[in-house]
DNA sequence: GGATTATACGGACAATTGTCCGCAAACACA
DNA sequence: TGTGTTTGCGGACAATTGTCCGTATAATCC
């Protein structure tokens, strides 16, 4: 039994990734992201193309794990919150700070996202809603709606149904669109998703 | 000047246009979408590579032209509505009505506009937004939000923002989803849909 | 009507993606 | 330590996309 690796897993779980995501990383900021292509990627990591495929099947799923680091913190910064004792009545108020949170991360990290969408929905038969970060956005925020609903602050709709039209309203392509076209600030979309997710299903009035 | 082609412009336009539809439709039919590419296309037609990207950059705008004929008709049904004399107070229920034939469309034209979507944003950095099939949905949808604004019908949303919302809760990415990975039918999504961008919409109660 | 310019066809070619397999190093076992 | 097995590296290669340019045909102009 080698005491190197299978004692602590994390501490080496593969260095190739390690090149690979530094040698992305490199590129892509003295590049630009679309410049650079996984022929490069595999060079300047030093490695073949096949060891990098074998990793990474596209650069979506390297631009995943580059924002790997900050989707874990902020979900988890997120996910924290819900376990945290609650007033009642609450949990509208917490869906709408978080949609603010969502907005200032999408608007944050926009063009990468985009990239991981787009090369996620490409390649693979898939929808947006099931990459992992939407995936786990979706749960966060079925259980936001569904704590409300349970508090009888909002009328009776599909929380799944509406978390998904949701992420589908938080996604970086309406947001580049709004502001590409349009010149909308950041506060006008945060507002305009109140008015649909947080007053529109709200209770009374 | 020679008669045959002037004086009637929309007698042949093109006739490659014409071949390459044609060959394009034979070979979707024949092998699905994803398994027919650009070469094949070309060849199927009778012509070189060069001429059949002079006229279409990539499989997706051979497909919007292939469902032109059903788009146009369909959006021409929506905006002549429109032009119509209405009762007052009626925009919401037309709104409501709207929604449902887009479901309708969306559900019968999913698969060829979900690639229609995924190339024209892939290549080109466009967001399916700008596709001119959603924009003139957008143009039709916020024309009806702003007369619901304007009988009183809405509380004070922003309609374009809300119609650009709309489309994106329209697309076939989420229609797909929500079929494929939670058994949801057509009127459970178009009920979900009615809930946040009609009845939330909706002034007093 | 002969010369010049414009148009555009189509295949060769470059670029990129993704796969496959020969080969070598690591490992397992006796 | 020798032998058989497994792993996985990496570059050659196939597939596909998209571009470019030599060339033929049509239009325009003396």
């Amino acid at each position: 039994m080698t005491p190197s690796k299978p004692i602590v897993p994390s501490a080496a779980p593969d260095p190739y990734k390690e090149r690979i995501l530094e040698a992305a990383r490199e590129l892509f900021t003295a590049n630009g992201l679309e410049a650079v292509n996984m022929y490069a990627i595999a060079k300047r990591a030093g490695i073949g193309q096949g060891s990098l495929y074998r990793r990474f099947s596209d650069k979506g799923e390297i631009c995943s794990l580059l924002l790997r680091d900050s989707t874990d913190r902020f979900l988890l910064s997120l996910e924290n919150e819900l376990a945290l004792p609650q007033a009642d009545k609450a949990a509208l108020d917490h869906l709408r700070s978080s949609i603010s949170r969502i907005v200032g991360f999408i608007e944050q990290h926009a063009e990468l996202l985009q990239l991981i969408k787009s090369e996620f929905t490409g390649k693979k038969q898939l929808t947006q809603f099931e990459h992992p970060f939407f995936r786990r956005l979706n749960e966060f925020l079925t259980q936001l709606l569904r704590r409300a609903a349970a508090g009888g602050e909002i009328s009776p709709v599909d929380p799944q149904f509406t978390a998904t039209a949701l992420i589908a309203v938080l996604s970086p392509d309406l947001y580049l669109y709004q502001m590409k076209q349009h010149g909308s600030t950041k506060e006008q979309i945060t507002d305009g998703i109140f008015a649909l997710f947080v007053t529109g299903i709200q209770k009374g009035q």
